[in-house]
DNA sequence: CCAGAATGCTTTAGGCCTGTTTTATTCAGA
DNA sequence: TCTGAATAAAACAGGCCTAAAGCATTCTGG
């Protein structure tokens, strides 16, 4: 994704991935974005796939299960919204389906008429505790090429860029 | 997105992100994976945002033209599918839109009736290289909380991550 | 030559996601 | 109290994305 340094003069492409042939230096920068980008994309479709295949489920749902988990006492939408960081509209849509499969719940607020809070059934929570234990081991799996030494650098590094890029994000969801 | 370790005891959770009061050790990987997944999307997102609102375009549009600028004779459908990582239909989707606006076109291969080249116009190339430049610029800013040194090691570790990762894949797209 | 397999692309159904608009409710101030 | 601003959620239009099915064309082994 994203733009690519052009070819190399010197080293004639045979590229078969979206950051190979990048120059030397003047493209720093986007040569590391394209490398995190493609990271995240390869581990992302992995769990996608073992979700669906082992589980019929998709990402997003196991996402706001995942938040209910952690809040037994429920969760109203927005700030589900918040806690996913999407839109308040795709809240809506995937609770919607949960709600068909009998796994999550939308539960009347008397104090605020408006609002629901949001929380895992029975049958949810059983059927999360299941995913999640598999869901572990998958991200274990895709991230045992480093050891442990390199799992904090990496954590680490990581954090600076977050922080920076929260900063530079135009003032929306700093958290 | 994804599971989080549950909430600490003895530290009550005042969470904001979905990384936040991750346990100490056990749930290493679980924690990186978060991070990194966070990490992109913040960077993704302010760059879709920017597209938007500077050139009212989108990230596959872009992302298709600047696979199309390294190779100014054209790329097959399928070499498209392969250097953007998503399935043939959607190219499909995402050519036909930017055949309307103009900025590409297909160009019927005389060796082969079934595929087609797909190459920038002239009005393609220009939109492109100005886009192109803003681009790099907001990668260069959201980037630019890590200096060259920590470029270098974010880029090494990445390197070890995205080796694994594509060879854990079962076995499609290894580039 | 000619079936059948493989290939290149499109179509379709369905889910995710966003920004915008709409509806219901609550809040804050005159 | 009443009116307008703010908030919670949903509805809507439109784009991205996938897996699976379909159509045309090419290739391959008899």
């Amino acid at each position: 994704m994203l733009r690519q340094p052009p070819p190399s003069r010197s080293r004639p492409a045979r590229a078969s991935d979206r950051e190979t042939a990048a120059h030397p230096d003047d493209h720093r920068a986007l040569r590391l974005w394209l490398r995190m980008l493609t990271c995240t994309q390869l581990i992302e479709r992995n769990i996608r796939n073992q979700l669906r295949l082992r589980f019929g489920t998709t990402l997003p749902r196991f996402d706001l299960m995942s938040q209910l988990e952690r809040h037994p006492e429920g969760l109203k939408m927005n700030e589900l919204s918040r806690r996913m960081m999407v839109s308040g509209g795709n809240v809506t849509g995937i609770t919607d389906q949960l709600v068909k499969e009998g796994l999550v719940e939308r539960v009347a607020q008397p104090a605020d008429r408006r609002a629901f809070c949001v929380r895992l059934t029975r049958a949810g929570t059983k059927v999360f505790a299941e995913m999640a234990g598999e869901h572990e081991t998958w991200i274990v799996g895709l991230l045992s090429g480093i050891n442990r030494r390199e799992h904090q650098d990496l954590l680490a590094l990581l954090a600076k860029v977050k922080l920076h890029a929260t900063g530079a994000g135009q003032g929306k969801d700093v958290g």
